[in-house]
DNA sequence: TCCTTATTGAAAAACATTTTCACCTGGATA
DNA sequence: TATCCAGGTGAAAATGTTTTTCAATAAGGA
């Protein structure tokens, strides 16, 4: 998140040319919408608002845009109880979210966590090798605290 | 997993009965159905099995049975790339998944995980409060680590 | 055994995703 | 700048998944 605004937007837009892919009209408007979400948007949530500034982009290329995102390791999807469809733009390297149980927005936020331990003892006890994680948090954030500041929280 | 083999199924009808929840033929073969998977079911695929033991049982009873056990907190979703309608029982108490890349196979374990840390510098800076967790290891098991000793592994 | 009401299955509706295919366009090349 | 063409696109249809509705059924307490 050291990358503000507009140049981030730049950046996603080199990074599909570097990876091959051509920069069309309907690409542009995808990434932008992505971008300005303030929560995770589903393909639906996306095809609504970006049908909203162009009425030529149908639902397949959303469809194909948000997988191609993914795969180039820009967009991770949120996984949550009611479903998972929603998507957010996270940086390079090892992030993690953190889903707002209020309002749906995520923060993004580098884990430098420690999970040695349980996957040693994975490891020596099933066999089970581990080389990869799934790890969201989920909570409150800030902000839906500050509005409902008594809302109880349960460990 | 202290509970073996059919004590586990006995354990799970009592937990519907008690709960207030009726005990049906549907359920019965759903729970049954369930516990024999050697990996985590969709509802198609349950649906399926199910309807290889008695062609009586209607989709629709799936899902809400999935729904049912899902509340009772004894089952639980497994979430994956490639979708996450898969669903495995698990046992109460903290656990976490560690599904294998491979096969499909789940394998449960308590999680002492410590995430405090996490948690803690997360709060600090976004003022973010944690109340819950979604934790799941992906790697291959045991079995097909033996199947095919050489497939490398990244981290 | 009877009675109440939760539960069920079938069908349809609603919703989500993928496939197909003819047409279009980004951007490399000349 | 004009040309070209493979990658990309939208529309429609096919396919798949989940939810709703409702009349019929059956679990289990009395």
């Amino acid at each position: 998140m050291a990358i503000p605004g507009n140049t981030w937007e730049q950046h996603l837009f080199q990074e599909l040319r570097r990876a091959g892919y051509r920069l069309t009209a309907a690409r542009r408007l995808i990434v932008e919408t992505l971008l300005r979400a303030e929560r995770p948007l589903t393909p639906g949530d996306l095809y609504a608002r970006v049908r909203e500034r162009s009425d030529k982009v149908g639902l397949v290329t959303i469809y194909r845009t948000l997988e191609t995102l993914v795969r180039l390791g820009v967009l991770q999807r949120v996984h949550q109880e009611d479903g998972c469809q929603g998507y957010v733009f996270v940086g390079y390297g090892h992030r993690h979210l953190a889903v707002c149980r209020q309002c749906g927005q995520v923060v993004i936020f580098e884990g430098e966590d420690d999970l040695t331990p349980i996957v040693n003892r994975l490891q020596q006890e099933t066999g089970f090798v581990v080389d990869g994680h799934l790890l969201q948090l989920v909570g409150i954030c800030a902000k839906c605290r500050a509005d409902a500041p008594h809302t109880e929280v349960q460990i």
